[in-house]
Formats: structure tokens, C-alpha cells, sequence
DNA sequence: TTTCTTTATCGTACTATTGCAATATAGCAA
DNA sequence: TTGCTATATTGCAATAGTACGATAAAGAAA
């Protein structure tokens, strides 16, 4: 028997799932950690902490503004960016609400 | 004037994006979603619940539990996946770590 | 103006991911 | 045994991601 396929992705699977994405290499992972690790927000040193060009660099910023993780602010000819907190929340929200889930139940395996 | 790269990736910056990585894509946000949900540990229900192709539901099975992300157990001839917590627990932390150092500090942007 | 600095974009090569039909495997049922 | 059910694997086509050299753009400095 043949069955239907009940459903496509909700909004939030879709947001949630770019979301991972953009967080999903590791320099990505290392620009995250370094402009939440510096206290002011720093732009093209990330090139100097990263083993990447700097158009590749230039990319994966690109990315994760893109999938709203960060913003970047133009200060004279060098631009600023820094962590979007509020999408690092939702996305921490939805992590958080999926493992609440889980530990309510009894899981069988 | 050339400078030197600082850095590689550290362990954990490659286990987060790996983490990431594999949970980069819709049709997987909506299978912990649906594991979450499930009161039991269900198995092939999953090619059910998504607009996708046994094939590929199993494919994106096997990512998830290569990431550890989830777990599968042999029950008869079908196999019961179950979310495997401490994974998602370790990413939460891990995110939740990221967070918390950037409100501590006063971000410029 | 010219030159330097900083970042973005283009073009291209390479690699990885996605999706599925076909097929294989493996346990259960008869 | 044969057939059925549940998953996994293979092979392939299409698409997407990664990296970087070359170059462009745009403000700062001289």
C-alpha cells in the first residue's frame, strides 16, 4: 500500500535548518567564537585568525549574515561585525525546547 | 605585509560544525522534531511523516547517527531511532556558551 | 590627484550533498 | 523453502558548497 506523505517542512524547520547550516563548517564555528570571545567587535582580523584567503573569509561572513547570526556595521573603510544575539536566542530556544521534550518522556533505546 | 595564520580549528569547533552540519537540512530538523514528539521510539513511520524517498529518509538517518545526534537499536527486522540526548545536550552547551560571553560584554554593533 | 588599506565580487576548479530508482540484505510469516 | 516487510546500499544525475587568485570598489592618507 501506498502511503501519503503527511507533510512538508514547517517555517521553523526551514529557519532552523539554515540556521544550522550557516553554523555547519568549522570556520564558521571559529568566527562565531572569536567575535563572541573579543570584546569589541572587530572586522578583517578575522582574516589573521583564520587559516583561510581573504575573500574565502570574506564568504563565510557573508553566510552568516546572511542567515542573520551576525551584523556588520560600516566604520570608515573597515566594516564591524558582532554576534546577532537574538537569532543566536531563537535558535538556542528551539535546541533547548526539542531536548525539554525528549527528557519528559521515557525514551526506548 | 604577510601574516602569519594564528590558528586551525580546534576539536571542539570541529565537533559543533559537524553537530551543525548535521542538522543543516530541513528533512532532518523534521526527523528530531518528530523523534522529540513520538512517545515511543519509532522506526520507518519517518519515510511517513516526510515528502521524501525511503532512500533518502535512511540516508539522512545515517548522518544523524554518524553525528551521534541519534541512535538506532534492532528490533525485529525494523530498527527504533531514538534521539541520543547527551549529543544534543553537548551542542545546547556548547551554544549556550557562545551566548553567554557575548552578554557579559557590551557589543559595539 | 595618487597610493594604501579594507572588504567584496567574479570566475573557476574541486569537492560534497541531495534525491531517487534499482537492488541488496535480513528478519518474519507461511 | 517462498514471499513479505523493513532498512540499507549502490549508482548516478543534479545541485550546492568550498577555496582562492584576480580584480573591483570605496574610504583613508599623503
Amino acid at each position: 500500500m501506498i502511503y501519503m506523505k503527511k507533510k512538508y517542512y514547517s517555517q521553523e524547520q526551514l529557519d532552523i535548518a539554515t540556521l544550522a547550516k550557516a553554523l555547519g563548517h568549522p570556520a564558521r564555528i571559529a568566527i562565531m567564537d572569536y567575535l563572541a570571545s573579543v570584546n569589541a567587535c572587530i572586522c578583517g582580523d578575522i582574516v589573521n585568525e583564520l587559516p583561510l584567503a581573504q575573500p574565502t573569509v570574506s564568504q563565510h561572513l557573508k553566510e552568516l549574515k546572511n542567515a542573520g547570526l551576525i551584523k556588520g556595521s560600516i566604520e570608515g573603510n573597515a566594516i564591524c561585525y558582532c554576534i546577532n544575539e537574538a537569532t543566536l536566542e531563537k535558535f538556542n530556544n528551539y535546541m533547548k525546547h526539542i531536548t525539554t521534550k525528549i527528557i519528559e518522556k521515557n525514551s526506548c533505546c
